[in-house]
DNA sequence: AGCACGCCGACT
DNA sequence: GTCGGCGTGCTC
């Protein structure tokens, strides 16, 4: 008889062999399925099995006993085996099983995200290494001048992998093979060392000002507390915000709990983690989408065994299988990367939440820029605040002004090309650059050009498989669709008419202000920071410390540069095109727009340099640039809730969008027409559509768009599932839910 | 998600 | 005559 530990609660009660057991893999179902517990095998809830289905053998989580046969006995087939992981714990599938309800993702496909690394099941194969053995050389042997290096070389004690013997000893691996062959070397399995060394929580930290000590005594009462909180750390760019939830990591440490830190893009906080392993002494676990096969392998498991004691990682490490999370922290909690848009559709930020909620534990949403619905979760009083006092060092916010367009008219370049910075900027970069300071220029928008149009017969490169205009990438004469990926050359002559030499840029993009900056400013040391300018993080890193070391003057930008990097000299920023984004059907594109460029300002002036912001604008009278010019953040956030209120607009309904996808527009309109007739109706319930989706055509398919608003009372998800149920989708179309939309696209 | 089964074009 | 394209539909 097997004993129970005594912490194993009812729910962990053992499944005795010879059970049929429910088993959800991860894969799309709706429900599990069931298996026949071998009598040899016993396991829990939340054991990882091995089963066959198919032709194949897939992992899967025992999520309980199968009382009665569903499954006819001759349909049924036998776990294989059990995996040597911890099970998962209740409290994550309860997390599971809720996400999949909210999205309407079948529970396997939420699962598939939990064991998204099949390979971390079993342990890593033991290293092996040499040792010189007990056996002496025989006579016969011959001792060839390679072998006798690697046998003194082993002789000297220390034991090495083979590869590493090898190369030690200047010799191939089959020297050393054949050497284990003779049995004089030993080969013996040696314990992997740490990777992921615990961070040492009782470590000095940051020097924190009396204001920022207090902040950090509430997070840390918090997380002592073990119970579920949420606290919106609300403080502007370098007030300390990393500083003071380390303490609350800290705390969470002390009390033998792991951590989540959630980012938006990972691949690019290497600023973050340096200051991570300054306060722990260690590097944190980091998962995202760059690892390598083997890196995965082994986070994963760190995670699993408890090894990893703080992660820091991107939306999907929400799903990682922590035992003892005692603490998550979304930074930039604002930030939309945080809304996964294919697959299970999810919100990572609301799920961090949820997630709180079921392991109850405390959850920190940082932010200089919060987003609108945890300003009024605060108001309403669900989640807390605490309010970091200004810069810290006393340096100054940036004076904020805007420059009206329509007045501030671009002149000619030299050559005759046209020019999109303003006199009033190019004079505020000529004076930036006398003094010795660094200028960033910021464009939210990719490549050379948005539009190539051909000046003969006005034809518009459009990409073939979306509704789109072609990027046009001079840097790699390419044109690019940013919505498949779609790539072309970069034609000679018009695809339409033929004529040769006609075809014209129009607009700008990062790299055409590049041309115009090093037009303008020759003497000036430029960079183009952009995402297809970066091959990778380590490349991204060496950009950010030639910034920071003064070896550039000028940089143009994406929005990459408005992520929390610190540059101590930059005092002037301009932004090129301050009403990109405010247009669109996109409920919260003001408050998006109001966001990055509030980021961007604040990368001018730290430290005690003062920094000035210039804003290019042809709308300087809307409200998201006002604000940004007077810093009223609370007026701003005011005039947000309140359109949105007026509007019926989350956060004050409940929002979903159903996207209807066929790969031609006529069967997507014929999905799309059933189901608006059997669309539910009720009292409190709009249904808008169905509408071609503003990009009509992705990726080859024909899209059709319905968005549902709903009061809050009411049971969206139900309802989204019975109105999903009764239409069959047939001939290659597909219908995609969408809970609280973010991309109207 | 795979993998098989199943019905129509270019080839050893 | 087959090999193989990927469209539909199961998988306990």
């Amino acid at each position: 008889m097997v004993s129970l530990p005594a912490s194993l609660g009812a729910d962990e009660e053992v499944i005795e062999g010879g059970s049929v057991v429910a088993v959800l893999l991860p894969l799309p179902l709706e429900q599990p399925y069931s298996y026949h517990l071998p009598e040899t095998l016993s396991v829990t809830r939340g054991t990882i099995v091995e089963v066959p289905l198919g032709q194949r053998r897939l992992p899967g989580v025992v999520w309980g006993r199968q009382d009665s046969a569903e499954v006819s006995a001759e349909k049924l087939k036998s776990v294989a085996r059990v995996h040597s992981v911890p099970a998962m714990s209740r409290v994550q599938r309860r997390f599971i099983t809720w996400v999949a309800g909210y999205t309407l993702a079948p529970p396997g496909a939420v699962l598939r995200m939990a064991v998204s690394v099949p390979a971390a099941l079993d342990p890593p194969e033991p290293q092996r290494v040499l040792t010189r053995s007990a056996q002496a050389v025989p006579e016969d042997f011959r001792l060839t001048e390679a072998r006798r290096r690697v046998l003194e070389l082993a002789e000297q004690g220390f034991a090495h992998p083979p590869g590493v013997l090898a190369r030690e000893a200047g010799v191939s691996t089959s020297v050393v093979k054949g050497l284990v062959e003779a049995g004089l070397l030993d080969s013996l399995a040696q314990r992997p060392r740490a990777v992921f060394a615990p961070p040492d929580a009782g470590r000095c930290g940051h020097r924190l000002s009396e204001g920022q000590a207090a902040v950090a005594e509430t997070l840390s009462r918090k997380v002592t507390d073990s119970a579920f909180s949420v606290t919106l750390l609300d403080g502007v760019t370098g007030s300390g915000k990393t500083e003071v939830y380390f303490e609350a990591v800290a705390a969470a440490l002390a009390q033998g709990r792991q951590v989540l830190v959630l980012q938006p893009e990972i691949a690019l906080s290497s600023q973050w983690i340096e200051r991570f392993e300054r306060r722990f002494g260690v590097r944190p676990a980091e998962w995202h989408s760059d690892l390598t096969p083997a890196q995965r392998r082994i986070t994963w498991r760190a995670v699993a065994d408890g090894e990893a004691r703080v992660l820091v990682g991107a939306r999907s490490s929400l799903f990682l299988p922590f035992q003892e999370l005692g603490l998550i922290v979304v930074d930039e909690e604002h930030d939309p990367a945080y809304k996964q848009e294919d697959g299970v559709i999810y919100q990572a930020r609301d799920m961090a939440v949820v997630r709180g909620q079921l392991g109850q534990f405390a959850v920190i949403l940082a932010s200089a820029t919060p987003s609108l619905e945890s300003v009024l979760n605060v108001r309403a009083g669900k989640y807390e605040v605490a309010h970091l006092p200004a810069r810290h060092g006393g340096a100054s916010l940036p004076e904020v002004a805007i420059l009206d367009m329509r007045r501030d008219r671009p002149e000619r370049l030299p050559s005759g090309g046209q020019s999109w910075l303003a006199p009033s900027l190019r004079k505020a970069i000529t004076e930036t650059l006398e003094q010795g300071e660094q200028a960033l220029l910021f464009l939210n928008r990719r490549g050379y050009a948005p539009l190539t149009l051909c000046r003969a017969c006005g034809h518009r490169i459009e990409c073939p498989d979306c509704t789109a205009w072609l990027v046009e990438h001079r840097q790699r004469s390419q044109l690019q669709c940013h919505h498949c990926g779609y790539r072309a050359p970069l034609p000679r002559s018009c695809p339409s008419c033929g004529e040769e030499d006609s075809l014209v840029a129009c607009g700008p993009g990062v790299e055409r202000l590049e041309e115009e900056v090093r037009i303008l400013f020759p003497e000036a040391r430029h960079l183009l920071l952009s995402s297809d300018t970066l091959p990778g993080p380590a490349a991204a890193q060496d950009l950010m410390r030639q910034i920071q070391e003064r070896e550039v003057d000028l940089i143009v930008g994406t929005q990459i540069v408005a992520k929390g990097h610190h540059f101590p000299w930059l005092t002037l920023v301009g932004v090129v095109d301050a009403d990109l984004g405010l247009n669109g059907g996109d409920l919260r594109a003001a408050e998006r727009t109001y966001q990055l460029l509030q980021q961007v300002a604040g990368r001018a002036g730290r430290a005690e340099r003062p920094g000035r912001v210039l804003l290019q604008s042809y709308l300087p009278e809307h409200p998201v640039l006002q604000a940004l010019q007077s810093g009223d953040r609370e007026a701003f956030l005011e005039h947000e809730a309140d359109t949105r209120e007026r509007g019926f607009l989350p956060p004050f309904s409940r929002m979903a969008a159903l996207i209807v996808s066929a790969p031609d527009g006529q069967k997507a309109d014929e999905a799309a027409r059933a189901l608006a007739r059997t669309a539910p109706r009720a009292e409190g319930l709009d249904i808008l559509g169905p509408a071609p989706a503003p990009l009509a055509v992705l990726r080859g398919r024909h899209r059709r768009r319905f968005l549902v608003k709903a009061r809050r009372d009411l049971p969206l998800q139900k309802l989204l599932a019975d109105w999903r149920g009764k239409v069959p989708l047939r001939g290659g179309v597909r219908l995609a839910i969408d809970i609280d939309p973010y991309s109207f696209l």
